[in-house]
DNA sequence: GATGAATGAGACTTCATTCAT
DNA sequence: CATGAATGAAGTCTCATTCAT
């Protein structure tokens, strides 16, 4: 059967991209069928072939756009001058807020690493590194003007990432902490892991 | 054909649980196949049905059997009396090799926890839980007695292990700084997230 | 590869049901395999997944085709006001023919009633125990009417049933006796069981 | 391991011809695993190999020896020289009697036929032409002496044998009739089948 | 004579993908 | 652009059978 009226194929491929985002991030890529995405997105298989080439397309676009997204987006917020405390600050609460938006884009950008193809892991793999650079590029600059006693500035970035991101593992909307107070709580935390004085 | 001479059906078990636990790491639980586990087990598919019932079984028994192994060896190393700076010097220590030592099986568990089915997730839940109220308490002790001043424990607590956790997903052996160097920054870093005062 | 030019897909479910039949009567539901069904009708194995979800489907589809249009078949042939010595005439001759039309679907729907799972199954009896009112009505009104002098209303059904359907398992079609003959036959047969009084 | 005391090959071997016929008759001889066999009679599957060459062998044991102790078990009570309708009614009630003994043995006699490798096949072919030819005979004395008044010979023996095995598909132990009463009934309706005055 | 472990084939079913319509 | 039907490969698991112990 032809298209049914009143759709279009670039709504079709957006549905398509949530549904299997959400699938992916649910049951994992390996055990995500074409079929399973389709039935979501309320077409036929067949179908997602006019929008993606392939499965592994469709997972490669996701984790792409993501972490350009992720890239830009902080491009957008971020403010040239800040002194480190205030950038390391900045990144922290921009990093929660936008993980927490995009809990399922971020699981699968952990998860799904190793489903791509190494071509694709390799391109993916120089958008978090580029990613990573932000926090460490602050630490640097807060270990040479003094704010900050940085124990080991590789680790140390690895650790602040590492502990944003585990957020998205237990964070639940009404526990017992609102995301407000949860982000002051981390910033402090981050403080004292690259040795600021505490403030208060 | 029955059985090859000089064989016996644990060390075939033993191999099967090595062989899946190397794959299910390196690709997913959804993306390795029996086939593959057998192949590289050196059997036939069906071979491995004579000791596990099914994959799914499979998986479980490696999270089941690496979360007792945890807790348990935990207990073993574990010393009672220590106050609590020390006692999550020790803890941090204990969880870096450990972990490092099986890093395939810390992988696998938080990594395909999802693959479960519902009974098994619960029970290996419940494993972690108890495993996480192993820092929970000292830090508990440690907030009690004054010797840390804890943001907030929740929070902490799970800081402290997704960062500690976060490890094997970068550690190379033969990288820029050894073991005992990582596990010396490991330990100063979780003391500053604790609030404690830097002894040096 | 898609499906060839020319063929639709009502066409290859229909091949499969007439495969499923024939293998089944002959040489029974479990010792068939998909594979065998798509190899007579001319597809691969998962092509049959297009049309009928599981064997089990297949199976039950057959035989509850198969007691439906039987039942219609009768109903539609019946001749309401006949006296019952007509009555069991008219049916004897309908089952014999019918029977002999679809030697196969009788057979399986009497070897193949316990492959199906629970609620197939009592779903099959319901049908099967309506089929076999029929000639159990007719025997009542002939016995209350005075024209048949029944031994016992209930195994004289299920007795003339047996008889008439054993049929299918000797009968030939170029043998000693022609259908009409045979037929025939069966007519006088039951009218004795039933009492009647011989007419010739 | 070794043979467990105070069994004997021979009872195992028994066990497993029970245990064969029950499930076999239950489920079809395709549908039954040697599995299954093995653990219904609490053996492994290995060990049934030790008594029977294959599958197909045991079912043709059953199937055999089932055929030759019927046939024999006629010759025992068979009495010589008795007049046509004593002999008919003789054969009837020793065809309910034993085949309600065997239910199982008859069921799977006429189900599992097409189960048997061909010369398998043939050779139990010609055991139930043996045993056909026991009411036939008879028939044909009757008719013979005109104390029948048959319709057809074969026709009638083949609807006489269908009627009276019929009976296992239906007959219950604590049914709406004894067996003696059943028995009666079968009598009376195969004296009409042949043709004989009804006596009472 | 039995066990337990293995084989190699094959069971049902699902999969990613293709393509005529 | 979507459907529905197809392929060919592969999935998990079971099977009859064999054989070292």
């Amino acid at each position: 059967m032809a298209r049914r009226a009143g759709t279009t194929g670039a709504e079709t491929a957006e549905k398509v991209r949530k549904a299997a985002l959400e699938l992916f991030a649910r049951s994992g890529y390996a055990a995500v069928s074409m079929r399973a995405i389709a039935a979501e997105t309320g077409v036929q298989a067949g179908a997602i072939y006019n929008h993606f080439p392939t499965k592994q397309d469709l997972l490669n676009e996701l984790l792409r756009v993501h972490m350009e997204t992720l890239l830009s987006a902080w491009e957008e917020v971020e403010v040239p001058g800040l002194a480190p405390p205030e950038a390391l600050e900045h990144f922290v609460r921009f990093h929660i807020r936008y993980h927490l938006d995009r809990s399922r884009e971020v699981f699968i950008s952990y998860m799904e690493l190793r489903s791509l193809e190494d071509e694709n892991f390799s391109a993916i793999e120089v958008l978090r590194r580029d990613y990573e650079k932000v926090p460490r590029a602050i630490l640097e600059r807060g270990a040479a003007d003094g704010s900050f006693a940085i124990i080991d500035p590789q680790i140390t970035t690895m650790a602040i990432i590492a502990m944003l991101t585990g957020m998205t593992t237990w964070y639940r909307e009404n526990g017992r902490l609102s995301l407000d107070e949860i982000e002051a709580v981390y910033v402090r935390l981050v403080a004292r892991l690259v040795g600021q004085k505490e403030e208060d």
